[in-house]
RNA sequence: GGGCGCGUAGCUCAAUGGCAGAGCAUCGGCCUUUUAAGCCGUUGGUUGAGAGUUCGAGCCUCUCCGCGCUCACCA
């Protein structure tokens, strides 16, 4: 009990004792590498060529050459990661693979003489770092390799990399040995999984392409990208539980930020009249294959649009950024046939909800005639107590689903869309819409509301919809109230969660495929040993 | 949080309540153009953790941990 600190740093000192056969052998050969005079973790690498760069010199010279001559000489000093080795004896063969693809090396006694030969073949393994140079060549099968002349360990792996193999059918098509599988390894081990799977590494390489053209293209119409908090003394522009934090000094309760609507459309107030920003939303609610506490968004706001405007710039941008990463407008998403080809079908709420349910939601101004009708229909809703929420409940058990195509759903009521501009001369709507494809919401907008006496009273109608133990949803922000009472221009704004885009983008089902390291509980070992 | 399913060697996976196995990886041997190299041999396990039933548990029961699917929650 005294002393906890130092318990637990001589446990893990335990804990790291526990090395696995295989890593014992690598710790021992790197104990003679070193009373060999060779060095595991070198200092310093070279290197002449990438992998893809020495391929693509090799083929120019042949095609130089011409057919039957021999091509020019090409020295390379290579790196990468060993991924297979094929020890023969008098001869060995390697892949290696650093971050442009795999490429052969090729050990002969003729140059290295048997020592050196058989010294790699003892004490190389897969995953270890390389540097190789040598002089590029085709194999008899045609595979252009380097004819290795020496070669150094640039950073020994005690621990193997979970073992994988390819390989390449007459098809083309390739098939995967003991490929590193588990979802859960995987991402904990997220690091093992991008260094055996190349598919894991392209689909980051597509998130990260995806963020620049949303950036690029916000850039280009003039969009300024700005940065506001993340530590909030108020959480707001979303309905969400926030985490909460506490700053010592100040002896403060802060809250992570659930949205950056209000701070960004503060910004408008300072006539920045076009503002965005890429970060971190934080949620404290349910995680599911697509939800994680931690995901990205995209806000947007936009001086003297409204949600048509936004409609347009919207479907521009996603076909934008689809176009970039996949080079076509049409996808394919878990097995359905995407068009992102603007424009975009525009489908009206009150149409939606009667083509699937035959309701019209106009007939019913208030929740107790709306309920009336769903039920005689046979829906039969949780209880819930707003015409807004059963209007939602339509939607998302009946309507979403069919929302296959990207479509624009808009004029939302005005009862869950606190934020939102009223319809011009319809009371019980508001000009918002979402965008839906495959069947779930990819983003969210609206014409904004900025009549400052309109907004505080939504923020007590909306504080009403709450009972009184929810203490903490304290919804009123009385800055951003002042700040609208400056005068806040006409503007649609824009909120999109990049995660969500990425899974459409790369045919992923989980958030957690498109997110390096997603929320995982603790993986301690032995649920009975955690004591607190 | 509820329901259903899963957890076995470094990785991918087998195993009617009856000696815990295979492929790849590892280790040793043979092999001078291989590519899942091949051939011969070898090693590797607290079957997620704990308890129970049983002559005997990877398998049945309970508790816990973790993951997946799903529901709830979720602009």
């Amino acid at each position: 009990m005294f002393c906890r600190g130092a318990f637990n740093f001589f446990e893990r000192h335990v804990i790291m004792a526990e090395y696995n056969s295989l890593e014992q052998v690598r710790l021992q050969k790197i104990t003679e590498l070193r009373a060999a005079g060779v060095e595991p973790y070198p200092t310093r690498a070279e290197r002449t060529h990438t992998a893809a760069q020495a391929i693509a010199e090799f083929e120019a010279a042949e095609k130089t050459a011409g057919p039957g001559n021999p091509p020019a000489e090409i020295k390379a000093i290579l790196t990468g990661r060993i991924r297979a080795t094929r020890a023969m004896g008098k001869l060995s063969f390697a892949h290696i693979e650093d971050v442009t693809g795999k490429i052969q090396l090729f050990l002969r006694i003729n140059e290295l003489g048997q020592e050196r030969v058989s010294f790699f073949d003892k004490y190389y393994d897969i995953g270890d770092f390389v540097q190789a140079s040598g002089v590029l060549m085709r194999t008899r099968t045609g595979e252009i390799t380097l004819h290795v002349h020496d070669y150094a360990l640039l950073a020994k792996a005690v621990s193997p990399l979970p073992a994988s193999k390819d390989v390449t059918q007459e098809d083309g098509s390739v098939i995967r040995y003991a490929a590193l599988e588990g979802a859960e390894l995987r991402a904990r081990q997220r690091y093992a999984d991008l260094a055996v799977n190349p598919d894991v590494r392209e689909t980051f390489r597509k998130r990260a392409r995806i963020i620049s053209v949303l950036r690029r293209f916000l850039d280009e119409h003039d969009f300024l990208e700005v940065e506001t908090p993340i530590l909030q003394p108020l959480y707001g522009g979303a309905a969400a539980r926030p985490f909460t934090t506490y700053h010592n000094q100040l002896k403060q309760q802060l809250y992570l930020r659930i949205s950056f609507e209000l701070y960004l459309k503060r910004l408008l107030v300072g006539n920045l009249e076009r503002v965005y920003e890429i970060g971190r939303d934080f949620r404290n609610e349910g995680v599911s294959f697509k939800h994680n506490p931690e995901f990205t968004q995209l806000e947007f706001y936009w001086a003297y649009a409204d949600y048509l405007k936004v409609m347009e710039l919207t479907e521009q941008m996603v076909s934008t950024a689809c176009h970039a990463v996949n080079g076509t407008y049409k996808i394919v998403y878990q097995g359905q046939d995407i068009d992102f080809t603007p424009p975009w079908k525009r489908l009206e709420m009150r149409q939606g909800i009667m083509d699937v349910t035959g309701i019209d939601i106009h007939a019913h101004p208030d929740a107790e005639s709306l309920l009336a009708t769903m039920r005689a229909k046979g829906y039969n809703p949780p209880h819930m107590a707003t015409r807004g929420k059963l209007i939602d409940y339509l939607v998302g058990e009946y309507l979403e689903p069919t929302l296959i195509q990207p479509t624009f759903l808009y004029d939302y009521p005005r009862d869950i869309s606190p934020l939102a501009k009223s319809k011009p001369g319809d009371p019980l709507t508001v000009e918002r819409f979402e965008g839906y494809v495959a069947g779930f919401e990819l983003c969210n907008a609206f014409t904004e509301l900025n009549d400052p006496l309109d907004q505080e009273q939504r923020f007590i109608e909306m504080g009403r919809d709450y009972t009184a133990e929810d203490e903490e949803l304290n919804l009123m922000d009385e800055d951003y109230l002042r700040a609208m009472r400056y005068g806040m221009p006409p503007n649609g704004g824009f909120g999109m969660g990049v995660d969500r885009l990425t899974m459409l983008l790369t045919d992923k089902h989980s958030i957690r495929e498109v997110l390096l390291f997603p929320h995982l509980r603790s993986d301690e070992a032995g649920g009975s040993e955690t004591r607190e």
